[in-house]
RNA sequence: GGGCCGUUGGCUCAAUCGGCAGAGCAGGGGACUCUUAAUCCCAAGAUUAUAGGUUCGAUUCCUAUACGGCCCA
């Protein structure tokens, strides 16, 4: 449904011509062509490259400037992959008086001869050209952009039409995912895909969101994590997948948290967490050197370097550190929130860590040694039954990753579900057919994407993120 | 959940101490045959997010609500 501003505009366009209608069949001629006939899929950076003077072109775009002079005009159009200049003159274009009437937003095909201007721009010297679109509201120019957030965020498109750099970070987030896939790929993991739909929310401590399938009967969750369903694929044998995809946490939304999110996770059998150490820092390293064609990347006026090795540190030190007490266990963190006045948490190590350990951790950095109680899906250290084989990454003093040796003792698993209050007999089942020594590894691929895209917010990294409806959609949407 | 800030034409922004809501661009009409943020002329476009309140008078001050942003939890 549309919502028509511009009451002038939409009386303007009652008055064209050509009907809706027609530009329906249009297109839809169009694309048959598109398919089957190949030199009509020409794009504009192609025609560029392949660019020589006197050839004659046609192509398709978006009209984003225009400037009639009297018995001419030039202009620009741009699809995907670039802009090139438009001429039409009175006396070449036989429906010149229609070409006057183009707005800016238009979509239009052109054919004509190429050429340059006498300052060298190629050109296409129109012999005709037809509206394959009629936008019936107003696109903002480029040169001024859009700029209120909440309008970038609700209608993305405009953004994109209008901000050059927003498509290119949504093109260079699109990169970063190949190439991790492919990466991933060239080291024998297999993608695979999990459901999302769970009947128990497992793999991390968050609130899931609920649903319901009718034809069962059956209460259903929207996964929070892929971790579960993974593992059991190694039990079957697949001794390398991964999988990227969404994750739903219904929790609160902030510049680091969208309820639905892309996570990567992947696993790796006989591996352990350091075999994951070296995994993922090569993956995000090479993913920097690919992407950005550099291991240095600049974030929030910090500069990081991403080429491994990264450094280690131990947690607890780093807390007893920054907090300058003694910090040994679970209840010396719980004992140091209360003195310095710290109410109202959940989890005292997690708000220590938090507050006074990552924020100070700007270079790349494996946080080792978490305490086994808080882990209940990592195997222990041998050495020291409370402390877990894991670690996180984190990168500009954010979270970006989690990894561990995977816990393979169903009895020992059982016993930690059964102390978080919920037991997924059907993974303990899976464990006790034998899950080999399994190194595994999570991503948060919003954040990584923030990272190599220098942005602070992770709404700037997802193309929509979840916004509360307003007015407008409102009284279009409902239709009680 | 709490605090602070924001919301003015399609877009980007003004509006002094509470005193006639204004500009540029876009859109409409006109002039102009190598422009590129084209230029020039004309006309049009606003329930200042919403609902109340204070006041002779509110974009401006107060209260509530909606949506958004940042920070904290």
């Amino acid at each position: 449904m549309t919502i028509y501003r511009d009451r002038r505009k939409r009386e303007f366009i009652a008055k064209l011509s050509i009907s809706n209608y027609q530009l329906t069949i249009n297109h839809y001629l169009l694309q048959t062509q598109f398919i089957y006939q190949h030199n009509s899929k020409m794009q504009i950076k192609e025609l560029l490259n392949g660019f020589s003077e006197g050839k004659v072109a046609k192509v398709r775009g978006r009209l984003i400037s225009f400037r009639p002079h009297g018995g001419s005009a030039f202009g620009h159009i741009k699809d995907s992959t670039g802009r090139i200049q438009i001429y039409g003159k009175v006396d070449k274009l036989s429906n010149f008086a229609e070409f006057l009437h183009l707005t800016l937003g238009d979509i239009i095909e052109v054919e004509g001869e190429l050429f340059l201007t006498k300052t060298s721009e190629k050109t296409i010297f129109l012999s005709s050209f037809s509206i394959l679109t009629k936008p019936q509201n107003p696109i903002p120019k480029e040169w001024y952009g859009i700029k209120d957030v909440e309008l970038k965020h609700r209608k993305r498109y405009l953004d994109l039409l209008v901000n050059e750099e927003v498509k290119e970070r949504f093109e260079k987030r699109s990169k970063i995912i190949s190439c991790l896939r492919r990466l991933l790929d060239e080291k024998g993991f297999l993608e695979v895909e999990t459901p999302m739909m769970h009947t128990i929310a497992q793999g991390a401590e968050a609130e899931p969101f609920l649903t319901h399938h009718n034809a069962l009967d059956l209460s259903l969750c929207l996964r929070i994590a892929p971790e579960l369903y993974l593992k059991k694929l190694i039990v079957g044998g697949l001794d390398r997948v991964y999988e990227i995809g969404k994750t739903f946490r219904n929790e609160g939304i902030s510049t680091l948290h969208n309820p639905e999110f892309t996570i990567l996770e992947a696993y790796l059998a006989y591996a352990n967490y350091n075999d994951m150490m070296e995994l993922s820092s090569w993956l995000i390293s090479s993913v920097a050197k690919e992407v950005l064609s550099e291991t240095k990347i600049i974030y929030d006026s910090n500069t990081i370097d991403l080429a491994p090795p990264w450094k280690k540190l131990s947690v607890f030190p780093a807390i007893e550190e920054a907090v300058k007490e003694e910090v040994k266990d679970l209840e010396d963190c719980a004992r140091v929130c209360e003195k310095l006045n710290i109410k109202e948490i959940e989890d005292p190590f997690k708000t220590l860590v938090d507050r006074f350990v990552q924020p100070n951790l700007i270079q790349p950095t494996f946080l080792v040694d978490f305490p086994a109680q808080l882990s209940p899906l990592a195997k222990k250290r041998a050495d020291d039954p409370n402390i877990a084989e894991r670690f996180e990454i984190i990168i500009a003093g954010c979270e970006i990753g989690n990894a561990y040796s995977e816990l393979s003792d169903p009895d020992e698993q059982l016993e930690n579900f059964k102390r978080q209050g919920k037991v997924d007999y059907d993974f303990v089942s899976a464990l006790s057919y034998g899950l080999p020594p399994t190194g595994g590894l999570g991503i948060g691929i919003d954040r990584l994407v923030m990272l190599l895209t220098n942005q602070t917010s992770i709404r700037e990294v997802i193309l929509f993120p979840l916004l509360k409806p307003n007015e407008e959609v409102r009284n279009v949407v409902i239709p009680k």
